[in-house]
Formats: structure tokens, sequence, C-alpha cells
DNA sequence: TGTACATCAGTGAACGCGCGTTCACTGATGTAC
DNA sequence: TGTACATCAGTGAACGCGCGTTCACTGATGTAC
């Protein structure tokens, strides 16, 4: 087990991210401790330390891989060599389906982690922030290319606003729906029903 | 301290709801124990369960206690005894503002607990969830009074549409904000600011 | 009115438990000769 | 090529701590006579 090459230190520390980034989002920071995050890692608990110099620091690394992953999806919407590309429409509709609603574990961790971020420290939040950045940028992007793709200009504030404005609602609606899934679920699905309508009319 | 009256006991039970409240808004239910809890309202922790049957049962309590103050409030714009009732709209705008998003202990329990009703057990999430029907049935009161103050006639279900993405919208943008204020106090402002200006136009 | 007693809200020690973190140890591997 | 040694990722017991909850106890108060 000792010895390793840093690629097999990287993997073990890639298990290690793996392992926790679903807990975490499914069950926030403080839900899951480091001795069950080890053992679904396959490892026991004191070799945690080789690869984070905490738990904070673990968290900061599930965040960024989260968020980079869930950027890459994202920028499906901007790639143009791909013909088959959803819209920034699709790709908002289909963030706002149960199924994601169902499963934070392996979802958005804007709306996953938000409140999380607000309660740990500051390194947590600004790994939280830049993705939300992400976001952002991801969403100007998609609407700065299909503006362009109807032959139209569209103002970069007025882009940036609206990307703003779009983060708010689908982060509201997928929390307030998770919040409330198990004891009012028509509501939950109205809620995420209401805000794809209003997408698609408005995008 | 003891053989007391049922209206000492409530006054008990209150206290340690009025202590309880903002710190399950500000720091999460997790976020404070019972010794804490009951230290800050004057008393050692074996009392608790006099009052309450387990740390859940007063987060229920404290949910109840919250959306009812949070709603009280609402409630102020469709009091037509009152010549200087607010708008929806100014209610709205106060509720993204950056002191609300500073004060989370005083402030909206949608907003502030949303990720522990859906972490936690049915009981405070049936909580929560009567407190979301509550905002949005008071949505609808302020829609439908204003509209008929305007001599329109509103749609009793694009009313209902509205008041959920006006809610998705705020609870979302604060709950962002207040996850990155920290880090990134003008994106944590800007996210406020364009959704105060989002519905400044359209309600 | 005065006295004996029952009540029970509040006290504070104690319960078992899981937490994040530390650390002496292990043993497979890379390196030096 | 073979051998001795250094390295260090991973092990697992242990650290102090705070958690939710329980419980024997206390003493001020209401009630019965």
């Amino acid at each position: 087990m000792p010895r390793i090459s840093d690629q097999d230190m990287a993997q073990t520390r890639q298990r290690i991210v793996d392992a926790a980034s679903p807990r975490f989002r499914a069950d926030g920071i403080d839900g899951i401790g480091i001795a069950a995050l080890m053992k679904s890692a396959g490892m026991t608990h004191g070799g945690f330390y080789n690869h984070f110099a905490s738990k904070d620091a673990l968290a900061v690394a599930v965040c960024e891989d989260a968020f980079a992953a869930s950027l890459a999806t994202l920028a499906r919407t901007v790639d143009e060599t791909d013909p088959d590309r959803p819209s920034l429409a699709e790709t908002l509709t289909g963030y706002l389906s149960p199924e994601h609603r169902d499963r934070p574990d392996g979802g958005c961790p804007s709306a996953a982690l938000v409140s999380d971020a607000g309660r740990h420290g500051p390194a947590i939040q600004a790994a939280y922030a830049r993705g939300v950045r992400g976001y952002i940028e991801g969403f100007d992007a998609a609407q700065q290319l299909e503006a362009s793709g109807r032959g139209e200009a569209l103002d970069p504030e007025e882009a940036r606003r609206r990307s703003i404005a779009l983060l708010s609602e689908i982060v509201g609606a997928m929390v307030l729906s998770r919040a409330i899934r198990l004891v009012d679920p028509d509501l939950s699905d109205e809620i995420l029903a209401v805000n794809r309508r209003r997408l698609e009319q408005e995008c």
C-alpha cells in the first residue's frame, strides 16, 4: 500500500473526493463523517490526512469537482461543433426535472450546497462562489450564442441580469421543491412545473 | 421553580422557542445543541424535556413560530384597513434587501431553513411545507387585492403560478446571496439588486 | 389560620455515541551499493 | 543480480469534545385537613 507514485496518490485522492461528493450534496458537509467516508472509499479513516489537511479542505475539493462536472454539462449548450447541442431553455428545463430533484447527490452543487456554503468557512464559500460565477458566465455565453444565432445583438449587461435572474429562479425552485418533496409531492412537482413553464415562455 | 401554572409553563416554552428560533435560522437546526440553547434561555439543559419530546419537536415549534411571524408581515399587504399598507412589490423588494440577507436569524424561514427541511424528518418538513403554502396563499391574496384595486380580473391559476414563481425567485436570490456574501460581497449585492429590479418591473 | 404532604419544573451528573484529528506502527516498494 | 536500508501511504487505537437524551434529586408551591 505505501511508497506509491504521484499518479496512484492522485487516484486515491480522487476516490475520496468521489466518495464524498455525492454524500456532501445529499446530506450536507456535516451530514457524513470522515470515518464513514473513508470506509465507503475502501480505506480506514487515518489515511485521510495523507491527502487532505482537514475536512474543510476536502469540502473545497468536492465543491470544485462537482461544479466542474456541472459546468461541463452547461458548456454543451455552447459547443458549436455539436449539431445536437441543447438550447439553454432545454438545459434549464432539464435542470428543473423531478429526476434532478430526487437525486441531489449527483446534481447541481449550486442548489445542493447553497446552505452549506453560507454556514461554513471562507475557503468553502470561495469555492462555491467560483462555481456560481461559472454558472453565470455559462448562461451569459449561451444567451449570446443563441442571440447571435437569431442574428440579434444582446446587451451584455442585460444578458448578465438575465443570467443572474435565471440562476436565482432555478436554484430557488430546486431547493424549495426538494425541501417539501416527501410531505407534499404535489406542490413539489408544481413548483418545478411552474418554473419550467416560465422558462419555456421566456427563453 | 416548580409547581407552576399553565401560563408560566407556556411562557417558559416560548422562551425556549425564542432562544432557538434565531439560532436555527442562522446556523441550522444542527448548528446549536440543546445545552447551549437552554443556557441562552436562562436554564440548564435537563429541563428541556419538560417542554419538548425531542429536538425535532422543538424544530417543528420554531418553524411554525417563525413562519407565523413572517406571514403576519406579509399579511400587512392585504390589510385593507391600513391606508399605508405596503404593496406586494414593496414587500418583496424589502425582502431582497442587504439587511435581510445579513440577518438570517430574524428573517424569512423559507430561505433560512430550506436545506434543513429537506435533510430532516417528515415532521419538520411538514411544518416547513405548511409555511410555504402560507406564503403562496399570501402572495395570491396580495395579487388579487391589487388586481381588484386596479379594476382588473386576475385568473386564480395565473395568480398561483406567479406566486410560486415569485417565491422561487426571492428564496433563490436570498440563499445564493447569503452563500457568497463573505467572499464576494459585490456579486452578493448584485444578485439582490438584479432580482429587486426584476420584481419592480414585473409586479 | 396553621401544618403536613404531594406535586413536578428545573438541576446537573451521567449515559452512549460519533465527531475531527493525531500518532505510533506496518510493510510493500524504490533506491543505494 | 542480490542485499540492506529508507521511505511513507495506509492502519487502527486513542485523544478530547460535544451531541441528544435520561434520571435521581431539589425545593418552592398548591392542596388537604
